[in-house]
DNA sequence: GGCCTCGTTTGAAGCGCTTCAAGGTGATGG
DNA sequence: CCATCACCTTGAAGCGCTTCAAACGAGGCC
């Protein structure tokens, strides 16, 4: 926790840096236009000019005025994506996908965390649009944000939201069928031979959680069931799960619970550790399958059964539909994009020996 | 994986969002000038004026213009963090200090991610600076990468690394004393009485590998000791800790090495997995330190001890650091800021038993 | 040798905003 | 009743860049 201070003269340290085109101009013996052309458009400027405008940034050290640029040309060259929360894997692989479509429009991404508060994500939208920069991305997941925002509309350029169920008539979005995962989670439970199902679900106003809740519903429906135990924790975490956990003990042990579907790793992962901390064994006594293909799922004494979310390509696809919107801003038709939810078979419902490495 | 196909026409979209201010000005009857007061100096203007503005503001769903405004004021009011790899927690938790720190200064914190690219460090350290930025900080973990860094020198406003001990005659940077840590693991094992000790790092050029060995080594020496094995897998990740504990199981089963420090704590996972899959009994015939912290430690079958960082006070300092070069940009003198990593003791030690819900 | 053409360079306009000196207005005090 | 003052508002300059019509030169051709 100490500090060294030294000095900074002599190093590569930034110059004055305020030269500014004109600056550089003039040490070239050129127009701000011949500049303006070799920053923009060399193959217009002689190879002579060229050398001698180029040295002359070299010598100024003269970094191009952004904000400039952009209030002359009238746009940039990258989109924003504001993230609900940094630590849940889904929102990195959906900023990977969202990167890589980025990447391959020769734009960049700029990232904020809005860490789910409703404030924040104004902000950060309200900012990359004053910004100008070519369109944003959000992602969203609770309803009562998306009705504060849809009342605002679009902050000026296009606003594409992510893993969430938009009205087309007002955005472009691209969600993961939650309700799909609700009722695969159902049906491989059922199909290894469980009927007396619980639900563990988590605060409410949260549309992934309520979707998975009727897939889940749907299916125990289809094959004459009905869940057992319902639960709704206060949140989503481990410690949550390791709570549930102890209430479902005695469940279990008679026999009244065999099957447990969890709607996030982490509160089935609490779970599974809560069961083998008591000897309830999984999955002989009770199979459980968790939501979202963490770490937490892989990682568990007993790796869980799960079901795994396309993120990257959630977040590829939403780029795409943006970079589309931004194409076409004329005309455009708002799209919602679905992707499906794959389950994951691991051992706690009964499924042989996973190895590490393997994903 | 279907797509539902809509109007735009009649929700809340974009109207043609091409306002300017003096759109306003005249549709509100006033001058430009007030129009920027009532945005920026809202107690010079009468109520009444700001009401009427205010009306015209939205009924013209005017979004100011940033470039416009940056390039009239010259600064911004954001700062850019470039992270390596935001799948690593360390990373993400960098992001949340700096966030704190930067809400406090009322800035805001402007996202992008590196993946430990050189050429994307690069992109995004200039973009920071062609935007104008108040200033730029970089994690870096990569020698040769500061080389590249160093040479071409702070791109027009500060650049502060974390993570990164930096010459301060260049730059201003904040980091975790990985020796430190390395050497509290090794003094960690040996009190719990292992003498035959084995270091597994990684590729090289990674300073903090290097560094965490560095303290290990010295800590054994301190104690008449040398490590028994070093092995340098290609990666750090679980899987190439599954392939480090399997050659290390006859060394353990014979007696040659009863203590292991791993540089990452995802190749402690991986090797206390293998071990467990082999009948090597840890903590007993083997102690284990990883080092990180993450989840990975944690939900391990057994909870390894690990060496945490303070992710979040780097940030928050790093952003500190920054906030002050910016507010003195002459006479600054570049600080290297210390902070050190904390042993975290859990059962691949010896520890009794941990529960989860509690960190 | 004069004229036209083509490729390069120039110079000024204008992007939307903030700022600030100068102008207006109403209230206050002598 | 007029001078003074405080408070609002105005209008124009200027931030650094791109753009584009116009100027310029250097060949090439007749």
């Amino acid at each position: 926790m100490t500090s060294a201070v030294q000095s900074s003269a002599g190093g590569a340290t930034s110059l004055p840096s305020s030269a500014s085109i004109s600056d550089v101009a003039s040490l070239a013996g050129v127009s701000q236009g011949t500049v303006s052309n070799v920053l923009n458009h060399p193959e217009r400027v002689t190879d002579v000019t060229l050398d001698r405008v180029q040295r002359a940034i070299q010598m100024l050290n003269y970094v191009p005025n952004g904000p400039a640029r952009s209030l002359a040309v009238g746009r940039t060259a990258s989109f924003g994506l504001v993230l609900s929360d940094l630590s849940n894997s889904l929102f990195v692989e959906i900023a990977s996908g969202a990167e890589r479509a980025a990447e391959e429009a020769g734009l960049t991404l700029l990232l904020a965390n809005s860490d789910g508060r409703l404030d924040r994500e104004n902000t950060y939208v309200r900012l990359f649009a004053e910004g100008r920069v070519a369109g944003v991305m959000l992602t969203l997941n609770d309803e009562s944000h998306y009705r504060a925002i849809a009342r605002r509309g679009s902050p000026g350029g296009p606003l594409v939201l992510l893993n969430y169920a938009a009205d087309p008539a007002s955005f472009c979005s691209a969600h993961i069928r939650n309700d799909v995962g609700g009722s695969m989670a159902a049906e491989h439970l059922i199909e290894t031979g469980r009927r007396r199902l619980a639900f563990i679900g988590g605060p409410s106003g949260l549309q992934p959680v309520t979707e998975r809740r009727l897939g889940f519903h749907r299916a125990l429906t289809d094959h004459g069931l009905a869940p057992v135990v319902e639960i709704d924790p206060v949140g989503v975490n481990r410690s949550d799960g390791w709570a549930v956990g102890l209430r479902l003990i005695d469940e279990v042990k008679a026999g009244r619970v065999d099957g447990i579907f969890a709607a996030s790793d982490l509160l089935a992962a609490g779970i599974a550790q809560a069961f083998a901390a008591n000897d309830v064994s999984v999955p002989s006594s009770v199979g459980i399958v968790g939501y979202d293909n963490n770490q937490a799922a892989w990682d568990s004494p007993i790796p869980i059964t799960t079901i795994g979310q396309p993120g990257d390509e959630l977040g590829y696809r939403g780029a795409q539909l943006l970079l589309r919107e931004v194409a076409e801003p004329h005309a455009h038709r708002h799209e919602q994009i679905e992707l499906e939810p794959t389950l994951i078979v691991r051992e706690s419902t009964g499924a042989a020996g996973t190895r590490p490495g393997v994903r």
